[in-house]
Parts: C-alpha cells; structure tokens; sequence
DNA sequence: CCAAAAGTGTTAATAGTACACCCATGC
DNA sequence: GCATGGGTGTACTATTAACACTTTTGG
C-alpha cells in the first residue's frame, strides 16, 4: 500500500514573456539531445534542488537564462499529469540531461515578464535561446504547448490586480503608442486610442516626460515612465 | 551533482469552503498522531498516487471527506518551502501516518466549495471532521494557516471571473438575504442592501421561485434558485 | 402594537464606448 | 506636398455608490 505513493522529481518552467514587433514574444531554449534538430526548443526549466523552495528554483532558471537576479515572476499552476512525460524523445532527454529512470515528472509553471532590450546573459547555462512569436512556436516536448496556452489566460488576470507588471514588457522610457500596442497584443483586440489616452490620463504612475522622440519621419512621440512609488501609494490604500 | 536534484513525495491539501452562521467556514480533519489532544486538526489531505494526476487526488481527498463524486474545486497554489515539514510533530506524524524519512512534502493546495446543507460521508476514513468557522481557526500543522489566508484572496479572484461558484455555498432553494450575507462574509465586508438587490436583479440565472419562507416572524422572503442554463447561455456568448 | 427582517427608487458620480479630424515631422 | 503616425474632445451609455422608509409577519 504505502508504496503505492509517488515518489517523484520535480520541476519548475518557466514562460517568459517579452514584447516585440507589436507581438507577445516567448523565450524559449533550445533542448540538445540531437544537435541536428535546431528546432528542438522547449522552455527553460529545471529540476529543483533538494533544499531548494520552487520559487527559488524558478528564479534561479531565470537567473542562469538572463543573468537578471530578482524578475518578476508568478507561479500558475502545476501540471502533474502522468501521461505528461510518455513521450519516448522526452524520456530519452531526461535520461540524458539529468538521470536514468525518471518515469514521472511533475512540473510548476511560471509566469515571468522581461524587457526584450535586455541584454541577455551570454555566459548562460542555455546553449541557444531565442525570443519567439506567439504565433510562430513550435511543437515543444511535454507538454510545454499547453502550458503557454494556459499562461495566456493568466497573463490577463495577473494585470487586473496588479496592472503595473505591464511595464515589465516595456522600456524604461516608452510611448503611449507602445503601451498601447502592448495592450492590443496582450488582450488579442483592437482598442480605441483615445479612449485609450484617457485611460492613461487615469493612471497617476504614467508621468510624461520632458523627452520627444528623435529622428522619426513623423510627428515625435512624447515618453513616459512608470512611476513605482506613486503606483504603490494607491495600492497600499486598497 | 545528480543526486543534488529533489526526489520527494507531493500530497494535495484542500481548503473546503462552506457558509454558516454569515460566516465562512472550512471543513478540517483530525491528525490522529495523539488522540488526547482533541485540538489537532488539519485541512483535509493526501499524499498522491503513484499513476495519479493532482487533480484527481484532489478530488478523492474530497471524495473520501464528503461523498461527493466531483466538487468544484480548483488549483491555486504550490506549496514547496523546505521548512514546511521541519516540525518535529509533523515529521512524526509523517513518519506514522505515511512512511519512515520523509524528510520533505510538497503540495498543492486547492480550493472547494460545499454546501455545508449536504450530508458528509458518514463512512469516511477521517475520524472526525468539522466546520470551523474562519474566525476560530486552530494552529495548524505543516504550513495549513498559511494555505488557508491564501484560500481568502483566491476565493475572490475565482468569483470574478466565475461567479456562479457562490452558489455551491448556498441550499438549492436560498433567499437574496442568504446571498448578501454571503457576499458579505466572503468580501469581508458590508455591501448596501438595496444596491445588492439591484444587482441580483441583473442576474438572469438568479431566478425567483413562487416559493416564500414560512413560519418567521417577520415577513417572509423569497427563495431564488440558481439557473445553471441561463448561466451558461451568456458565458459561452464571451 | 411591537419587534424583526424583507423589500423597494432616486440621484449623483464615475467609468466606459463610439466616433473623426488636425498636427508635426522627414523625405 | 505627401505619407506617416501622434495627439485630441464630445456625447451617450452603463455601472457604481450613497442614502431611508414602508411592508409583512408572528407573538
């Protein structure tokens, strides 16, 4: 009976987020089991450690794929099918990559944003990693392509309570347009752009800056910032 | 370096939810490690099986609590600190109740819903199972006080997006009083009594039932019931 | 007739939606 | 001067919040 129970590894993966090209990019990291198949990307992830919390497991895989220490990040859920590491290509990778004889694996998912101008850690741990349209990724091992299905619908509801993490995808200094298409491209619709202006006008934590844009064939675009302080003087009054 | 990788059990541990008194109430087990102390209580648990999604731990935890074949219930967070089993009462309760050297737990807790109204399984393994109203709760062992005050800001972001989850908490037949209160138990706080009718009156799967209370000493109210049709005609319009 | 809870409307403020034109800039 | 994207306002609608009295029933 009492053998009955699992006894398992664990893993954290992360969906890291970043915005581009008017489009939700993923970064994902390439699987190298066979050096020939250059498509074998699958999200960054890692066993956890034996004294280590998942959290921390998360933030390490972070660290080591972008060099950058504390990220934000949000776990989601765990996925813990037993059918979810079946695949005989991903049996053989674990074998490889960490040990003989994994028959199961349960995995937590992460939710993680990162600013796409970022320069990525080049000592990393990760061979090859790339950012990567939504609407172009491939086929990944496990069950990776559910994951990133089921991160879009959390993505959503993390902004309803915490709308700042937006500013997460964005430069330091941006435009309203770019937040904007941001929007567009989280919510998958069209919104109107002054209704959009007036929403901003809303937001005390979105403050103009002095700063045009330079160089550019059109009207320049004025910048703005997040301001944190200001956004976690509302919030604590919650 | 291999070894270094976490090899451990995971259980499942539910916050069952149930409404009484205007309060919410959830529903604990006894740890039978020592039966003087009639104290020791715990949320309602399992470590998962060997072929066994967490899922589907989750709802036979609750199977064998209640009776009921498939609550709502719903994911919402691993637990994975490598303190969380470091009490020594935990660690021997560990020891007896499951197996020798268990030296770390993680789990996943998840979130359910009763009518406290229904009949609890009478043959369930748990000794002794009670309603405890949030109010009064014990200590708990593991890391279940933490679990459960997360539960309380779950529970709200779960009727935002499905608010038809309320119901579960409710009789089949309630009145809009039932309600309020209960909206107000769960919000932690007070809600007009006139803007909530209103409100109410908005739902179209809250129905009116020719039926009224009898034998109060006040004017008796109507019940309502709750139209899972009508409920699900307009999500699926979304 | 009294206690206890049920039920009911109006107003004001705020937030959201729909919609079209002029502005600044580089080429 | 034209192509490109930036920036702006108004009217309507929907939602939310504040607020107090009458009704029904049993005892």
């Amino acid at each position: 009976m009492k053998t009955n129970f699992i006894h398992t590894y664990v893993s954290v993966d992360c969906v890291v987020f970043g915005f581009e090209n008017d489009q939700l990019n993923i970064l994902l990291v390439q699987r190298n089991i066979d050096k020939k198949n250059s498509k074998d990307m699958k999200l960054p992830g890692s066993l956890i450690y034996h004294e280590e919390d998942v959290d921390d497991a998360a933030n390490r895989v972070l660290f080591e794929l972008t060099g950058i220490k504390r990220m934000t990040l949000k776990q989601f859920r765990c996925f813990a099918s037993p059918e979810r590491a079946q695949n005989p290509d991903d049996m053989k990778w674990l074998d490889t990559a960490y040990q003989p004889n994994i028959n199961r694996l349960i995995t937590v998912a992460y939710l993680s944003l990162c600013k796409v101008d970022r320069k990525l850690n080049n000592i990393s741990k990760y061979k090859f990693s790339k950012w990567c349209p939504l609407s172009e990724l491939p086929q990944m091992p496990f069950d990776h392509n559910k994951i990133v299905a089921e991160s879009l619908t959390e993505i959503c509801r993390w902004i309803e309570y915490d709308p700042a993490i937006v500013f997460e995808l964005l430069p330091v200094k941006f435009t309203i347009s770019q937040l904007h298409r941001l929007y567009e491209a989280i919510y998958n619709k069209k919104i109107d752009i002054r209704n959009f202006h007036k929403k901003v006008a809303l937001m005390p934590y979105v403050v103009a800056l002095e700063e045009k844009q330079k160089d550019v064939s059109h009207r320049a675009a004025r910048y703005y910032k997040f301001d944190k302080k200001e956004y976690n003087k509302r919030k604590t009054n919650m």
